[in-house]
DNA sequence: AATGAATGAGCCTTCATTCAT
DNA sequence: TATGAATGAAGGCTCATTCAT
């Protein structure tokens, strides 16, 4: 089946957004990389900006739903803690243009809509804080300071985007493990034994 | 002291790539955030992309010197590790703009240019690698991806320059202690006195 | 029929580069003389030296191809000499300005682009060397520096460009006439009769 | 003895006026080419163009100036036309960037500059006209049109300055003597002996 | 005599966008 | 749906020139 011309231009803008940055990029890049005309480009996008906001929103909104899915019904802080971190990191490393793009672009937008998209971020943090927060809260976790520690953990997932490549000798199954790995230990929950499992696994 | 006209270029150059992109900044914003005319800025100033390139080699190379000094003469890697990690944290706490601009615009860079900045950084995350490596041959770090470990790390501590901000709770020396804390659990160096003095302390 | 705006466009530069010279003339003269945008410019024209580049290739094309088919079958060196003066006179009386901007704005060109426009040149100064050398060959003109004197009367001809005027007194047939016959008599031609026809017919 | 720094800033403008041409020749390029930094430039000169109004200037004068001399006494047409022949021939191979310049930019100048400028250059082509006009009131010169051969003549030694080199096989006596001898033909004054001397000098 | 600093104006070119067809 | 044509604004950079030192 044909792509759908208008996701050909969103593919394009993906593209070039993440390779060249926002402003890097101009339309007839856009244009010439989505094979239509610079004039054609605007029957299916509102305005570079607005084309920037619509792959931001869906890649933060999608996150944001799965990651709520992903989480329902889970208590311990522990494993929610691990499913975010695994959810987040294969994200990543499937998508790692739109999330570099979440990532670096956000100064670009105009006041509000950078306020909506922002909004969409936080409320995705927030599963995060709340996992640490109740690690912390019920000694699960032992970090001196979990607002922090939370954000040093996003930052080391987001890198994700920056440098894994489905060639490399990791598949996307063991990075997200041990990234999990990782984060627990980050935090305190020392899990003795998943660890040793991960490491008699190689 | 009067501030030098050059200084004066590069100060407003770093604030504004780190704000709103290389792309983002036009030569008439450097001109005006210089109190300067356009013209005069040449005075100062290669081209654009020289002063952006300028700005990045200057901060990688004083990242690399200062990493280099703090590791003269240690041979511990988990020392090692936690002096790299707190200076890393420092450096990119301090100059947020200038590490950001580092991890953000090297795809700008003309491809001679960016294989100059790339081998700086380069030589500063080897030294990073072998604290690694060499802890991992000896025992003292067990991860299981020593490579992908290290990017992590080196992802997570980059992030501060993304959110630090000295008006914050936290003060540095804390910042960065806790960040090496954070790193070394996280390649499982578990080292419980250093933990409990730091939690202590807080 | 109204005028192809890429022709117009065409026309403009003929008028400026000859008038005021490449360097002399800007974007802008260009835009105004074409009642287009500068913008808009460069939807008709690659960029300002391509458009001089066009125009000297067009110049030199046409100008060879007819001297190629006005020789086609001649054999006698003075009548082909003739004939290229008529035609190079002509041509220059009637294109003076493409003509002298061939002359004038060689060494604005870039080497290659130079080297290609340099050989329609030679191509076409071939056509006189042979007619010059054949002549001297055969014994027809005696001239000491058949080179020199090649190169002299593709000089005097060019000059017409920069002076000759529909407006004077002389009709551009008497004007090539006249030319073909300087001519000769500087290659020692000496065409007694032909000079005499000429000269009863004024 | 060293070079007076005002010379040595008229060859530069020399060299760069004739090579690129006025307006391609910037006030950095006449800086680089003096050994002089751009405000320097300005004590030994008024303006870009006032340099090269003097330029012209010194030439013409200098032209006109030999030229009255050389004729001084002389009454007889043909030898006048070969003297001013051979000065002109002469001072193109000889000064040939200076006369391409006096030829290319006179555009450039401001009228009232101008205008003292092509005075000059009439003064001088009346010397060339008053010969052609006395010898064909003689009867000496057979050209039809007296105005047109002047011009054609004039054009054809203006060229010598646009290929002469004095690498050439060519001295520049001979050259300066065979253009006479090309003049001197075109004007129908057919001259016998002094030909056949040039031919068997060679 | 010499120049580093400074600049308003201008350079050629591309920008994102609109609109008639 | 698709696009050639069109453009005002802006892009990075250089222009010729002045002036204080």
């Amino acid at each position: 089946m044909a792509l759908d011309t208008r996701e050909r231009v969103r593919r394009a803008a993906v593209k070039l957004f993440a390779t060249k940055g926002f402003h890097g990029t101009g339309i007839r890049d856009l244009a010439q990389e989505s094979n239509l005309s610079t004039a054609s480009l605007y029957h299916y996008m509102g305005s570079k900006e607005e084309l920037l906001a619509d792959i931001m929103r869906d890649c933060l909104r999608t996150l944001l739903d799965s990651a709520e899915a992903e989480l329902t019904g889970l208590t311990d802080p522990a494993e929610r803690l691990r499913r975010l971190v695994k959810l987040h990191v294969r994200a990543h490393a499937r998508k790692p243009r739109e999330t570099r793009i979440v990532d670096h672009e956000l100064h670009v937008l105009a006041p509000t809509t950078r306020r909506s998209i922002v909004e969409l971020r936080d409320a995705y943090e927030r599963l995060w804080a709340d996992a640490v927060g109740d690690g912390v809260a019920s000694g699960v976790f032992t970090t001196a300071h979990p607002g922090v520690t939370r954000i040093a953990l996003l930052e080391m997932c987001n890198g994700v985007a920056r440098w894994y490549s489905a060639r490399g000798s990791l598949s996307l199954d063991d990075l997200a493990t041990h990234y999990a790995e990782v984060a627990l230990r980050a935090v305190g929950a020392c899990p003795q034994r998943s660890a040793e499992g991960q490491s008699r696994g190689e």
